[in-house]
DNA sequence: AATCCGTCTATTTTT
DNA sequence: TAGACGGATT
C-alpha cells in the first residue's frame, strides 16, 4: 500500500495496530506526526472507520492544523467529518451543540486568562476580600487547579479558614460567570465532562460515534483531560495515545506524566511501541541527549539512535560575561551565515525570557536580523481586546467584563463613579450591568444610557451582515478607529484593527462559519500569531519551552549555568530537577547538525551581577562528544545549587593588588575548584569569598590560602 | 481624566 | 534592570 511505504518497522507496527488501545512512545524526531496521520489515513482507507468516527486531540491549534493538512494530502476525502482539534476546541464544539443541556447561555463567550483574572478581581472586590491575604493571582490559580481536579466549590474539603475563603471565592466566581454567560478554559473541559457524565444519551451517542480516538502529546495531558478521554472512550473505543515522557516539560501548568502509566493500566494496553529511530540529529547530538536523560530516574525508558553518522562534536563556549556570550553568538551566527546557512535555520534558545535582552542587544548592534518568539499575540493586543469587547456585547450583552472594558473607551463621560453606581445597582438586582443600566437615573444614568443605546444600535445595524462587515461597522460606530487615529502613536493600532477585519474574512472563508459568536470563540481559543511573521530571513530567538516540536540546522543553548538552567526555583521542587533535565533534553534534540552550549561566568540578573557556576548538565554529557572552544576552566561538580550572594562592590580606588578578581575561577588544594564571588581588604589583609560549589561558600585569607588561578 | 511616581517583583505557556 | 501596578497628584 502506497500509504505505508518508507515506514520503518516500528512505525509500520504502530500505524497498522489491531483494534486495541495502544501507547506509542515517540522519541524526539522519530516521525511522530507522520505515524499519527498515517494511522488515521490507514484506518479510513482500509474501511475500518469512516471519517466521522475519528476523533483526534492535540494541544495546540497549530498541531491540529498540521494534522489536518497532512491527512488531506494523503487521502482524497473531505476531512470535515473528522473531529480534529484541541481539547478546548472540541469541548467548545460540543458545548455549542448542547448548550441547553450543559446549562449555558446560547451565545456563551470564552474567557482567556486575562479575562478570567479580571472576573476574579471583580469578584474579590465585590466580596470585600482582603487582596493581600487572597491575591487575585492565587485565587485564579486555585480555581483552575480545582477545576482540573474535577472539583466544584461545593466539593472542596474545608480544612481551615483559608480554604473556606477560597472555596467561597470559587463559588462566587462560578456564579458570576454563569450570570454573565462566560466560560473559562478549564470550565470548557469540566462542563463537558459533567455534561457527558450526567447525560447518558449524549454520552452513548458520542461513544458510539468516535470509535477511534487519537491523542497527540499525551504526556502533556492534565488530570481532567485524562478523565475526559476516559469518559468519551468508554469500553469499546480504541485509543491511540502518542507521547514522550522524556519531553514532558509542562508540569507547572498541570500536565501529569503519570497519565501514561495510568493509561496503560486503565485501557489494558498490550502494545507499547517505541519509536526510537531519530531522523533529525547527528550521532554526537543524540549521544549527548541520551547520556543526559539517562540521569533521570522516573522514565519509561527509550534510547534514540540514528542511521546518520557521528557528525560534528557539540561545541562548548565559556564566556566571561553575558554580554560577551552574546557577542560570541553574534559572531558565530555571522560565520554560519557566511557558510551559506539561512538565518531562520539557526535557533538561539534560553531558559527564561529575560535572557533574550542581552542577545537582542548584541544582534541589533551587529545588524543581524532576528525574530523573538513569545510576548503579546494578536488577539491579546489591547486594541483588539477593546474591539472584541464591542462584538461580545453585541452577541451577549450580559458580558460584564466586556461592558466594563469599553463602557468608557473611547471616553464618553462614564467615570469611575457612574460605573460604581451601576455595579451596585446590578448587584442589588442580581442582573448584568447592561440590564441594570435601565434603572439608573441622574447624570450617571444618562451617560450609561447612551452607551447601552450604542450597544443596541450596534447589534441592530449588524444584524444579518456578513462577519467582516459587522467588524467594520463596529470599528466605525464604536469610535475606536477614530480614537486611535487621533493619537500620535496610534498608527499601529489602527493597522491592527484593520487586520481584525481580515481575520474575520479569513475565518469565514476557512472555517465555513459566519456566526459572530463562533468568531469570538475562535479569537479566544486561538490567540493568533505570536508576532507578525516577518518575511525576512532571521535568527530565531525563543525559550526552550517554545522550541519544543521545532528543529533547526544549528542550535545555541545559552546561559547553561547553575541557578538559571537548571533554574534555582526548580531545583527546590520535588521532581523539579528531572523536569529541568527533560527541558535540556528537548533543547538538545532540536539540533540537526550543529549544537552549541554556552555559559557565562558573570551575568546581570534583576539588576545585579551574579557569578554563576557552569550547569551540572555539562557533567552529564560525555566529554568525548564535546569540543571546548574556550580554554578549559574545570570546576567542581555541583550536586546542590550554588551561586553567589550579592557581591560587595570593590571600589575602584582600592583596586585589589593581589591580581585576583571577582568572578575568576581558582583552585584550592583542599576545596578544589571555586569561583571568587567577593573580596575585601588588600595586601596581607586581603580576604576572598569563594564559592566552592558542593564544598560550600568560604571566606579565605589570601595570605594563607594557597590559591592558584584555574 | 491623564499622568506621575514609588513600590514590588522577577521561570517556563497553551487553551 | 525594567515592567506592572496602585495610589496620589495635576
Amino acid at each position: 500500500m502506497l500509504l505505508l511505504e518508507n515506514l520503518n518497522p516500528e512505525q509500520l507496527a504502530a500505524v497498522t495496530l489491531p483494534d486495541q488501545s495502544a501507547l506509542i512512545l515517540a522519541g524526539a524526531g522519530s516521525g511522530k506526526t507522520r505515524v499519527l496521520t498515517t494511522r488515521i489515513a490507514w484506518l479510513i482507507q482500509t474501511g475500518r472507520v469512516s471519517p466521522n468516527g475519528i476523533l483526534a486531540v492535540t494541544f495546540t491549534n497549530k498541531a491540529a492544523r498540521e494534522m489536518l493538512t497532512r491527512i488531506s494530502a494523503m487521502l482524497p476525502i473531505n476531512v470535515r467529518g473528522m473531529w480534529i482539534g484541541t481539547f478546548h476546541g472540541l469541548c467548545n464544539r460540543l458545548l455549542r451543540a448542547h448548550y441547553r443541556d450543559a446549562g449555558l447561555a446560547q451565545h456563551f463567550q470564552i474567557l482567556d486568562s486575562q479575562d478570567q483574572q479580571a472576573v476574579v478581581k471583580r469578584v474579590l472586590k465585590a466580596m470585600n476580600v482582603d487582596e493581600d491575604r487572597f491575591p487575585a493571582r492565587e485565587a485564579q490559580y486555585f480555581i483552575n487547579a480545582e477545576k482540573e481536579e474535577g472539583r466544584r466549590a461545593k466539593d472542596i474539603e474545608i480544612a481551615d479558614e483559608i480554604s473556606r475563603r477560597y472555596a467561597e471565592i470559587y463559588a462566587a466566581y462560578d456564579e458570576q460567570c454563569q450570570r454573565e454567560g462566560v466560560v473559562d478554559f478549564a470550565e470548557l473541559l469540566l462542563r463537558t465532562h459533567e455534561l457527558l457524565s450526567r447525560n447518558e444519551i449524549l454520552r452513548e451517542h458520542y461513544r458510539s460515534r468516535f470509535r477511534y480516538i487519537l491523542v497527540d502529546e499525551f504526556q502533556d495531558t492534565n488530570r481532567l483531560q485524562y478523565r475526559w478521554l476516559k469518559l468519551l472512550a468508554g469500553e469499546d473505543s480504541v485509543v491511540f495515545a502518542v507521547g514522550d515522557d522524556d519531553q514532558s516539560i509542562y508540569r507547572f501548568r498541570g500536565a501529569n506524566v503519570g497519565n501514561m502509566a495510568e493509561f496503560e493500566r486503565d485501557f489494558r494496553v498490550e502494545n507499547v511501541i517505541r519509536l526510537e529511530q531519530n531522523y533529525r540529529s547527528h550521532g554526537n547530538i543524540l549521544a549527548a541527549a541520551n547520556a543526559l536523560i539517562a540521569h533521570n530516574r522516573r522514565r519509561l525508558g527509550k534510547n534514540l539512535w540514528t542511521a546518520a553518522g557521528q557528525g560534528e562534536p557539540v561545541r562548548v563556549y565559556e564566556a566571561q560575561s553575558d554580554e560577551q556570550e552574546a557577542r560570541w553568538i553574534t559572531e558565530e551566527a555571522q560565520a554560519l551565515k557566511r557558510e551559506g546557512l539561512r538565518l531562520s535555520d539557526i535557533a538561539i534558545l534560553y531558559r527564561s525570557n529575560a535572557q533574550s535582552r542581552v542577545i537582542e542587544h548584541a544582534l541589533f548592534s551587529s545588524g543581524l536580523p532576528y525574530r523573538v518568539y513569545g510576548g503579546l499575540r494578536f488577539f491579546e493586543r489591547l486594541e483588539i481586546k477593546h474591539a472584541l469587547a464591542y462584538l461580545r456585547l453585541a452577541a451577549n450583552p450580559d458580558d460584564d467584563g466586556a461592558f466594563l472594558r469599553v463602557a468608557n473607551f473611547p471616553a464618553r463621560g462614564i467615570g469611575a463613579r457612574s460605573l460604581e453606581a451601576l455595579q451596585d445597582a446590578a448587584k442589588l438586582a442580581g442582573a448584568s450591568l447592561y440590564r441594570a443600566a435601565a434603572g439608573l437615573s441622574g447624570k450617571a444614568g444618562a451617560a450609561v444610557g447612551g452607551f447601552v443605546r450604542l450597544v443596541d444600535a450596534l447589534r441592530a445595524e449588524t444584524q444579518g451582515l456578513p462577519l467582516p462587515e459587522t467588524v467594520e461597522v463596529m470599528l466605525e460606530r464604536s469610535g475606536l478607529v477614530a480614537h486611535y487615529r487621533s493619537q500620535r502613536d496610534g498608527a499601529d493600532r489602527v493597522e491592527n484593527l484593520n487586520e481584525l477585519v481580515n481575520a474575520a474574512a479569513a475565518f469565514v472563508q476557512e472555517e465555513d462559519e459566519k456566526d459572530l459568536a463562533a468568531f469570538l470563540s475562535h479569537a479566544a481559543l486561538e490567540s493568533g500569531e505570536n508576532q507578525a511573521a516577518e518575511g525576512a530571513d532571521a535568527l530565531q530567538l525563543m525559550t526552550v519551552h517554545s522550541a519544543k516540536g521545532l528543529e533547526f540546522h544549528a542550535v545555541f543553548i545559552t546561559g547553561l549555568e547553575e541557578g538559571l538552567f537548571p533554574h534555582e526555583q526548580s531545583v527546590m521542587e520535588e521532581d523539579g530537577l528531572e523536569e529541568e533535565r527533560r527541558l535540556m533534553y528537548v533543547a538538545i534534540t532540536r539540533a540537526r547538525t550543529r549544537l552549541y552550549l554556552s555559559h557565562a561566568q558573570t551575568r546581570m540578573l534583576h539588576g545585579q551581577t551574579r557569578y554563576n557556576v557552569a550547569s551540572r548538565f555539562f557533567d552529564e554529557i560525555p566529554g568525548a562528544v564535546l569540543k571546548r572552544l574556550t580554554p578549559r576552566l574545570e570546576r567542581g561538580r555541583l550536586e546542590d545549587v550554588a551561586w553567589a550572594p550579592e557581591p560587595k562592590k570593590v571600589s575602584a580606588s582600592r583596586a585589589p593588588d593581589h591580581g585576583f578578581r571577582i568572578g575568576q575561577s581558582v583552585l584550592h588544594p583542599k576545596f578544589g575548584q571555586g569561583v571568587i564571588v567577593n573580596a575585601e581588604g588588600s595586601g596581607t589583609d586581603a580576604r576572598l569569598q569563594i564559592n566552592f560549589g558542593k564544598q560550600g561558600m568560604k571566606w579565605l585569607a589570601l595570605e594563607y590560602a594557597r590559591l592558584t588561578a584555574a
